[in-house]
This record gives structure tokens, sequence and C-alpha cells, in this order.
DNA sequence: ATGAAAGCGCTAACAG
DNA sequence: CTGTTAGCGCTTTCAT
């Protein structure tokens, strides 16, 4: 009952029978420090059960082993997963983290950013809501930034993100050679980088296919409604090309509903692959993105400018993998088409 | 180029013309100061995007906004929703969230909470990997912990979990009325609290259904192959039920990969529902957990202690939803045992 | 090799 | 109502 507070240094001081200098010296391992005192030290630390405090070693250093991270989304397995890889690159180093979301909410998002800053982290990563990103930065934001995933519109951030174009255009041109005539695209919203790039490469494939774009929102049970609407409609097209993860979910499970057999009845491909995609069957034609490899790479970026690296800012691009499988067969539309 | 640091309380005061405990006082609504005091305070905060340092605030004060989280792991959803959730609450109460992944490593989640104390949290709440984490503690741990989801094998903590018991029973009961003879049940490891009361509650299921228990532990592969060696013998079970996620992905990929047709050659369920469950064909018999409550019940939990709320340890229990679908359809094994 | 003391940014006491 | 001052736990000169 006396008291059972955390132990500080000086109490580790007291009990090693040493200065506080001494205690720090032994734990950062700065100055030299005798064998004896040392092992007083890191006994008097075991008995106490010591732990640096890490908020005071910061205000007193000005160095803080700490990053921020900043997703749209947490329940979204590519973020959950991109964090994830992110965690394990930081600790390795050193770092912790400190993750928000921003619910998909660019006013939360700019919220949050801006609460970070009361950490005083060493650096920020962030996968922003949209291309207005840059706006939603505090004004005199000092610490270096590095943008996955989605590239705001305006210049000058350290960047990471997948190649869209090619891996867009690879499905655009399958579905045409498998015999597709027309296809509806869809995304969330054409504000978001990855969206207009996929949108841009699916239709920027040649032959004799047509691409109509269609933008559904960030809301699924928004987005059903609207997706109804466009198949319900006499002129259902052959293909369909799905440019999320949220709109894949949403327009498949459409589908499925409408009781539109895949690919006899329609082709079906989507971005953002997932693990249940290769189990329904029959199993999607998906765009398979390197998200681990996006997580380590935006840590190296990060890695880099923390520790005084200069320069531009650098923009890497990561290749994508496509898989063709069952849902954009030859089988399908290609018979409609012959029908037609 | 003279001096783009991150502005300090006292650069604030400076800025108003006033002391620094004036614009602490402002800023945090203590004391009462005049309006136009106030208005000259707030007006030099905005001009030099002044934000409080956090850690020195607490520092200080000796009260942090600040709780530690602890997950075995973050790419599994039902876990990022449950940090998700989560991190919405504490955001609401004005708490900050420092999150850590054990990635299912009990060694690795005794660093991370020994880790996390230099943060000097308010609060913890973990979802421990196993039944040991009480061991893990560290020594002399004295904030508030509501521990979620697992139950440690030791008493006296503050807890919320799924009601297993009932939802797995009811799953044996509907397989037995359904027509099967057995079932071969599958999880990762009986170690978990969850796995454990799960099985428990299946096989208590009353009948003329044998239940038999499987243990696959966590790696994706070793569980496959495990399986694998299960199911490619002759006595092919009549019935499969996986207890948890990780077991059911691989699980169902097996029974796709074995050729076997759902439910005709073998009936399938699941705790964990995911949402792929329902866009497989037939559609997946689960057992749904209320994350998002057992989330926000956590942090109510932890929220009454952090005031001071005293008392005895709680226990709740929260109930799930059994959705009965295709995978077990009557038309499945009933024909089989008919058969044989 | 070790310790004394200053001070990081902030808030709590207290003085005015 | 406002300002002065002390000191939270720590690291860092700078003496010794």
């Amino acid at each position: 009952m006396s008291k059972p507070q955390t132990p500080s240094i000086r109490m580790v001081a007291e009990r090693a029978g040493v200065s506080v200098a001494t205690v720090s010296n032994v734990l950062n391992g700065k100055a030299s420090v005798s064998p004896d005192f040392a092992e007083r030290v890191l006994k008097a630390v075991r008995e106490l059960g010591y732990v640096v405090d890490i908020a005071a070693s910061r205000l007193r250093s000005g160095k803080a082993a700490l990053v921020g991270v900043v997703v749209p989304d947490l329940t979204n397995p590519m973020f959950a997963s991109f964090v994830s890889t992110l965690e394990h690159a930081a600790r390795l180093d050193g770092y912790d983290l400190v993750v928000v979301s921003a619910r998909n909410d660019p006013a939360e998002e700019a919220d949050r950013l801006s609460n970070l800053r009361s950490w005083r982290p060493a650096g920020l990563i962030v996968i922003p809501c949209d291309g207005a990103f840059a706006a939603r930065l505090p004004a005199g934001q000092s610490v270096p930034i590095v943008v996955a995933d989605r590239i705001p519109d305006a210049a000058g951030f350290d960047l990471v993100a997948v190649d869209n174009g090619p891996a867009s255009a690879a499905i655009g041109r399958h579905l045409g050679i498998v015999g597709c005539r027309t296809c509806l695209v869809v995304g969330s919203s054409l504000a978001i980088s990855n969206v207009r790039e996929r949108w841009e490469g699916v239709s920027s494939a040649s032959g004799s296919i047509a691409f109509e774009m269609l933008e559904v929102g960030f809301e699924p049970e928004a987005a059903t409604a609207v997706l109804a609407q466009h198949l319900g409609g006499a002129a259902r097209p052959d293909a369909l090309f799905a440019l999320d993860h949220m709109t894949s979910l949403a327009l498949y499970r459409l589908v499925g509903s409408l009781g539109l057999r895949i690919p006899d009845d329609i082709a079906y491909a989507s971005f953002d692959e997932m693990e249940w995609m290769r189990l329904v069957s029959p199993a999607l034609t998906a765009v398979r993105q390197p998200v681990e490899a996006m997580a380590d790479e935006a840590w190296a970026l990060l890695s880099r400018r923390m520790s005084g690296g200069g320069g531009e800012a650098v923009t890497q691009r990561l290749a994508c993998a496509v898989e063709f499988r069952g849902s954009t067969s030859r089988e399908g539309p290609a018979r409609r088409s012959a029908a037609a």
C-alpha cells in the first residue's frame, strides 16, 4: 500500500546506488560505463520492472521513434494488410506506429492528420481518402510524408503506388479477345487516382469492345442500388469489370441475386484480388496488387527521409499480377455475340 | 530559413502577449479567462498552427488519454474490424490508440506488451494469443486491462467474449437433424478458449451424430496438409465444421480441390462468418459473431475502470447469430446415410 | 568513468 | 483574472 506507481529512472538510480545519468547511459549505451556499474543498473531495472518513459525521453532528446499512419478504412483487408506489414517493418527498425482510420471521410482525415501532430511523429505514411489530400495537410507540416496507394492531385510527395494502367489494359484486351463487345466498368469514384488510372487503362484497350464507366460511390447499399438500375435494363453488357474491392463485392452479389450466370450470361473481372475470388465458382479473373511490397517500399522511402535523406520527391510504381480465371472464359459472352 | 520548427506553447504566449499559463487555461478550459484574452490566444494558435504536445502534457498532468491495443493478427478481418470499431469509440471519448499485432506469436505478444508500457497508457485492451496470456503480463502492471474474445486461463480480468456454446450446439443439432452421422470438427488449437468452447458446444449436441475434433495449428499450409491427410482416407465424415476463420478458409479450399460437392458429398458449416461465405454456392451455414458489439463493450468496460470504477472483475458474454444456409441442406448427407 | 544540473513543453499551485 | 514558478522523467552537456 506504499507506492506501487510505475518506476522512474530516479528509483532505478537510487536502488542501484548510482546517478540517473549513469542509468541513462547504461540503457542507451551512450557513454562508457564500468561493467560493475552497468551490472548494478541492469539488476535494479530488472527488479523494478523499469521501462523508459518514451514521451519524456523524446521531450528531452528531440528524437521520436514514432510514425503516424493514416488509412481510409481499416476494415478493408488490403489496408489492414498494409498496416500489418508496415507495423512489422517499423518494429524491426525500432519504431512505433500510431494508426488512425479516416473512415473514408475527408473531413475526418483532416481531423486525424491535425491530431496526429500532437504526437510529434518523426514521419507520416498516408493512404489518402481522395486526390485533394494535400489541401488537408496542416499548414507548416514539416515532417517527412510518404503517400501510398492513391496519388494526390498535388505533386511533391514521395509516392509509392501500384502500376494500374498495364494491368487494367491487360484485362481490357483479354475481354475483347474472349469475345465481349460491351463492358461495364464500375468503380467507387474517379476522384481516386487508382480508379481513374484503371479506367484509363482498360478503356485504352484497342479492339472491337466498348467500355462504359460507372461511378457508384463508397456506400455499399447505394452502390448496389445504382448498379441494379444499370443491370436491370435491356441493354445488358457482355462483361463487368469492378475497379475496387467494395465495388466488386456489391457487384458480384448483385449479379448473383439477378440470377445471371458467370461467364455464360456475363463475364466478370475485378481489380483488388481477395481470397474469396478464388473460392467462388467459377473463380474470378482478377488483378492482384503487391500490398506487402507497397508497405515495405513506403517504409523504405520514409526511413530514408527520416534519416536525413534529401533530394527530389520519389515516385515508385509496383507491377501487378493478372490472374485469368473461369469468370472470363471464352465459352460465355462469345456465344452470345455469335447469337446477336 | 530562420526556424520553421513546430511551435510551442511559449511561442503562442509571446505572440498573443499573454503568459503560457493563460494559453494553457484557454486550451484546456480550466480556469476562467476573459473573452478578450481568449480571443487573442486562439488567434495566435490559429496563426501558428499550434497543436499541444500530448507527451509533455501527460508528463506534467499525469493524465494520459491513450490506450494500448494488442491483437493476435491485424490481417484477420475480424480483428481488423474490432480495432476499427474500437478506434472510433476511443476517439469519441478523446482517446488515442496505440495498436500492435502479436502476429500469433506468444513471445512477440510478451514483447509488445512490455514495450507498450513505455507509452504509459491509461489502459489496455487485449485479444490474447492463447490462454497463457496472464503469465506474459509484465509484473507490477497496474493499468486496467480488458481482455476480449479469448479467455485467459487465469481469472481476475474484465472480460468480454462471445457466447460460443449455444451457437455451436445449434450447429451440432442442426447437422444431426439434417441427417449427418459423423462430423469432423476442425480448429486451430484447443489452447484458445473460443475453439475449446465451440468444440464443447458442438460435441454436447445430443443425438445420433458422432463428432471428432482435429487441431490443425495456425499455419494455413500446415493446416491444409493435416486436413488433406484426414479427408483423403476412406472414412470420410458426413459433415465438416470449421471453428475459426483461418481453418475454414483452408478447409473450404481443400474440399474444393478434392472435388467434393457441398452439400451432396459433405455438409459444411463454419464459425466466424465472413463475407465470402455468402458469395460461394451454395452459401455456407455459419455463426456470425457480434464483433462491433464486442469492441464497444470492451471500450465501455475499460472506460469504467479508467474513470476509477472499482469492484469485481466483470465478464460479458455476447450472443451469436446462426445462419443456416445451403451448405448444410437436407439433400446432402441425408441421402448418403440412407444409402448406407 | 561518474555525477550535478539544466531544460525539453507543458500544467498545477499559488501569488498578485 | 493573470502571471510566476516549480517540476513531471528524461537526456545531455559539463565538471570532476
